[in-house]
DNA sequence: ACAAGTACCTACAAAATTGTAGGTACCAAC
DNA sequence: GTTGGTACCTACAATTTTGTAGGTACTTGT
């Protein structure tokens, strides 16, 4: 869906290939990306459900399309067990748990700064 | 120019305001604001025509607003000279270089593994 | 009188993201 | 044979972000 030839497109993706801080907002920039990555961080498995239920404002669609980026990313790792009724589980990836550290201290900066 | 009642105003507010994390990235994950942080990082006070030219493929249009978005939430000041012609300079705030060991990290977490 | 330089601004259009409201398959239990 | 549960998918609409192409004010230099 997107226009790969785009002043749009071509902007971030030049951004992306010669920013490494640009790179790594891209991968957890999107709206429900931090909050996923939080819950499997802490999880080590989560099913589907366990985690639309943990977000609670968030649509399926979204959920879907967020969880498909991570994993395309290598940021988290699906596991379809091809059971009916369906069961999936998701997880960290090496990768995705390389950016634990990170987050924290996102998040210790966000709390402190976000009263200001 | 947002709607302040919509799903998707609201869902973002609602994560900025509990969630650490995503409040540092909504102040960062603008598509040009690394970038003028990272200028304002090593420079102390630039000119506005002077980030632009570093920015080679921003647009004025852009460039203004990310810079009053960055001014909006405290991390580079800017310091109008009311000169004419016009004299304006940016530079990165207390609020602003408190960001400045995240950056570098995410940097060097971008560089290792935009390359898997 | 006219061009040049600086730091913007504005209307409109294009593109991208997000939300809404439906639907699918499969099997088990009732 | 209808319902319920799970993990999705799809078309379309609303919203938001980004790009394009112009314009402004003021003064100095020619």
């Amino acid at each position: 869906m997107r226009k790969e030839n785009s002043t749009n497109f071509l902007n971030e993706k030049d951004l992306a290939n010669n920013c490494g801080m640009y790179y790594t907002i891209t991968l957890i920039g999107g709206r429900w990306k931090i909050s996923i990555l939080a819950a499997l961080l802490d999880h080590e498995v989560m099913r589907y459900s366990e985690i639309k239920t943990r977000l609670t404002n968030i649509t399926e669609r979204m959920l879907i399309k967020q969880l498909k980026e991570l994993q395309d990313d290598g940021l988290i790792i699906r596991n379809d067990y091809k059971e009916v009724p369906p069961r999936v589980e998701y997880s960290i990836s090496k990768k995705g748990r390389s950016l634990e550290k990170l987050l924290i201290e996102m998040q210790q900066w966000g709390k402190k700064h976000s009263k200001e």
